[in-house]
DNA sequence: GCGATCTTTGCTCATATGAGCACGGTCATC
DNA sequence: GATGACCGTGCTCATATGAGCAAAGATCGC
């Protein structure tokens, strides 16, 4: 009978949805009653044969969000649908899309928003549009005078997210790693960087993304550290960086010393924060936004359909070890 | 406008399919009305936004369906769905099970069913249920009489078709290809053989499957032909056999030698058939199925939803060169 | 066998949804 | 600047669907 009941319920199924016939309709062409065609119905899309997936570049995937924000802790969370996505790119644009969603749609509108800087950061300040917000101040959290001709990425970024909402950028003016402990502790007392990051540790949300831990690290890129720094770093045990420190699967500072001459907003105020929005996404990024997650280092978090279900999968299984 | 209703739509769309929300909540979620939140979803679903899929081994597809009958002037056609289809076995099963499905429910029921050999006919005996059906005779159309070890497959998926159905078989008993054309006029001369092809062309049904013309054919497998045959009917235009009989791309002979020295219903009785059902599915025979089809060989062509697709888009192609 | 229990079935009623329509605003044209 | 075609909007009404319920049937232990 359970078998029978199953063929029968995905016939009905493919002429309720594939047909559009009405539940009666089904049933005077099956011989069936019209109840029976809809609990027919139920329990096909209660045994999961009936499947609907929402294909849009800026489709979100709402179940998973909220198995994410349940197993994970967070306030929030969005999931961008990885549905025909067709490169790195294009992931990574619908990703910064839906965080510039995000960040448009927030309420209360924070006053001073703060942010990190890198390839990530960049693409949301593009896809925000003018006039997301009105008069919401930006400050740099993290030190980013480039080495570089890829110079004022960094400040660019956070002019743009400003300019776009009204408000004005405080930049902070200075590398985001020093070479000598000394200079690094020089430059933090000057009174223009300590009056920043003094802004920055006041900030009513935070904006952020995180890197991989390998050599395509915008910190590499940047100069501040060869790729031999990072191998050096991976081993032990670094998953990535948040706001230029790297740290280990479970949060930690990675390398005290090389931490002491990162300039920035240190992670103990990200984890204070009241808001604080990590957006990461890709493959590559895994094993950080289990790091950032986990060691709650984000209050939300913004990413893709398979960094969330790795995530939701990690924290289930380590919480319930069934 | 256009923009923003389709982010919107989108929007709507999640909270709908995804969070069972009714539309009247997602319009005081959304800011607007409820006919409004209607109208997102039907041009959501218009635009193709929404994909609903059933995923179940005998789901199939009934739009393809239609359009297959409608491009390809087909009396019927049955496509089974390939979503999460592992294996090629897996895909002839479902297949097969789809076939067996389709006879069991064919009214009128012929009395007498014509039928081929090979590992598809096989695997429908396998899948129908004792009982499919009552008093069908069941007649072999083409030559079985294996060469090796192979022996009774032939005649065992007759037997067993038969057998579930009430009905008897009346087998063949002829090689399915001679290597002279003496031996195959005297062997069709003899009286016992001479009634089975009778009784052959005068059934009210065919059911038959096509092989794909490499050295995988059961033909080569059951020692008819060797791998080099078959290579040489290739360069000469084969695609594939249908009832023991090669032909290309057009459905016309391959080889009218060869042909002459195969026993069976001639390709002819299957065009004149009312009802002639041809049971192709696989990548391998997509070539064989497209000639089937053209060629008016088959009434009625029980497939898989790639291999449908495939001939979709050729004879729309064919037909409409714009 | 026989009754108790649990499931399945067909119903009534409340709700959700879609079709059709009148209104008001927009836009191009004269 | 007036006019008419057109589009988007919010409505009424008919229909489709789902929840809850009583009766019929199946299943089980005794």
């Amino acid at each position: 009978m359970i078998e029978s009941d199953e063929l029968l319920s995905i016939r009905a199924a493919e002429l309720y949805y594939e047909e559009d016939k009405t539940q009666d309709e089904i049933g005077s062409i099956l011989a069936l009653t019209r109840w029976k065609v809809g609990r027919l119905l139920a329990q096909a899309k209660a045994s999961g044969f009936i499947r609907i997936e929402i294909v849009h570049p800026r489709a979100r995937r709402l179940p998973v969000e909220r198995r994410l924000r349940e197993t994970c802790g967070l306030a929030d969370a969005i999931v961008v649908s990885t549905s025909g996505v067709e490169d790195q790119d294009e992931l990574q644009s619908r990703t910064a899309q839906a965080a510039a969603d995000y960040l448009a749609t927030l309420r209360p509108v924070p006053r001073t928003l703060g942010i990190s800087w890198g390839r990530t950061l960049d693409d949301i300040s593009r896809h925000l549009e003018d006039g997301w917000a009105t008069g919401v101040d930006v400050v740099q959290i993290n030190g980013g005078v480039s080495l570089n001709r890829r110079a004022g990425t960094a400040a660019s970024t956070a002019v743009a997210i400003a300019q776009k909402a009204g408000g004005h950028a405080t930049l902070l003016p200075s590398p985001a790693i020093l070479e000598r402990l000394e200079t690094k502790r020089a430059i933090e007392s000057d009174r223009a960087v300590a009056a920043v990051l003094d802004l920055a540790s006041s900030a009513d949300a935070y904006l952020f993304s995180a890197g991989a831990a390998d050599a395509s690290s915008v910190l590499v890129d940047s100069g501040y550290l060869t790729p031999d720094d990072v191998a050096g770093l991976v081993r032990r045990g670094a998953v990535g960086d948040v706001v230029g420190r790297y740290v280990d699967a479970a949060g930690a500072i990675v390398d005290e010393r090389l931490d002491e001459r990162t300039i920035g907003l240190p992670l103990e105020s990200l984890r204070a924060a009241g808001l604080s929005i990590a957006v990461i996404a890709g493959a590559a990024k895994h094993a950080v936004a289990d790091a950032v997650v986990s060691s709650g280092l984000c209050t939300v978090l913004v990413t893709d359909e398979e960094t969330a279900t790795h995530l939701i999968e990690k924290h289930t299984n380590s919480e319930d070890p069934s």
